[in-house]
DNA sequence: CCGTATCCTTGATGATACTG
DNA sequence: CAGTATCATCAAGGATACGG
């Protein structure tokens, strides 16, 4: 590129697309629940996730199912029955989840450490 | 807990706070280009990142700043110079990048390919 | 150069109610 | 059960201008 002209998104940082798919909001915990415990019904992931609302779960597995990386089959009964699994390409983020786990229980105090030292040291002045 | 009780987000999904500190919005982008590139001035990250707006960069760098993930050092000359700089622990996070780096380039063509299959199946009726 | 201060917009989310 | 529809909210981000 020229050298005033801007990089693009991907340019600045190639990991960005895989970092939206992945990472946007709520996603981790569909994916980390149904790598997990497997096949799960609807009511069951929004248990397990706990504060999620049924219009934003749905909109979230709706884009998971698109990107391939769960799979959604439904079955005609009454009551309806639908179930959420994770797909071969889902499993395959399994190894950076371990990963991110890892680096957590490594570094995170490490992180609050410095947040500490941070406030610390940029305190404004006492209101004594 | 409570057979009853929702699961709190860490318990739902123990890699939450990492996800929250590491790829929150902009953060990617700053450490890629730090990790890749050292030592910057301001105007330098805001002209690799490309689209992100001086206020915008400023808050991001204090967080990482805070949570230990980068250092800022100013020095007091006319005009003023200010570097920042991947610290020991925002370096640690470069294994984690490279994978995701890899599972990027062997992965991101399934999740097109699986959008455009998505798309043909779920698609609305043609307008002609 | 390295930011801060304001104002403003917008998209994501939450709350609530309802349906096949 | 598994969603959809609608409305309200709100904070992150962008635009712009200015300051040490």
């Amino acid at each position: 590129m020229r050298a005033d002209a801007l990089p693009t998104p991907e340019q600045a940082c190639p990991i960005a697309p895989v970092v939206d798919l992945v990472f946007s909001r709520w996603t981790t915990p569909i994916l980390w629940a149904l790598n997990e415990f497997g096949r799960l019904r609807f009511v069951e992931l929004e248990r397990r996730i706990g504060t999620i609302t049924p219009k934003v779960l749905t909109q979230r597995l709706r884009q998971l199912e698109r990107d391939g990386l769960l799979t959604r089959t439904y079955h005609a009964e009454v009551p309806p029955r639908v179930e959420y699994e994770i797909s071969d390409l889902g499993r395959s983020l399994a190894p950076l989840f371990a990963t991110l786990s890892v680096w957590s229980t490594e570094n995170l105090p490490k992180v609050e450490e410095a947040r500490s030292a941070y406030d610390e040291t940029h305190r404004t002045l006492p209101l004594i």
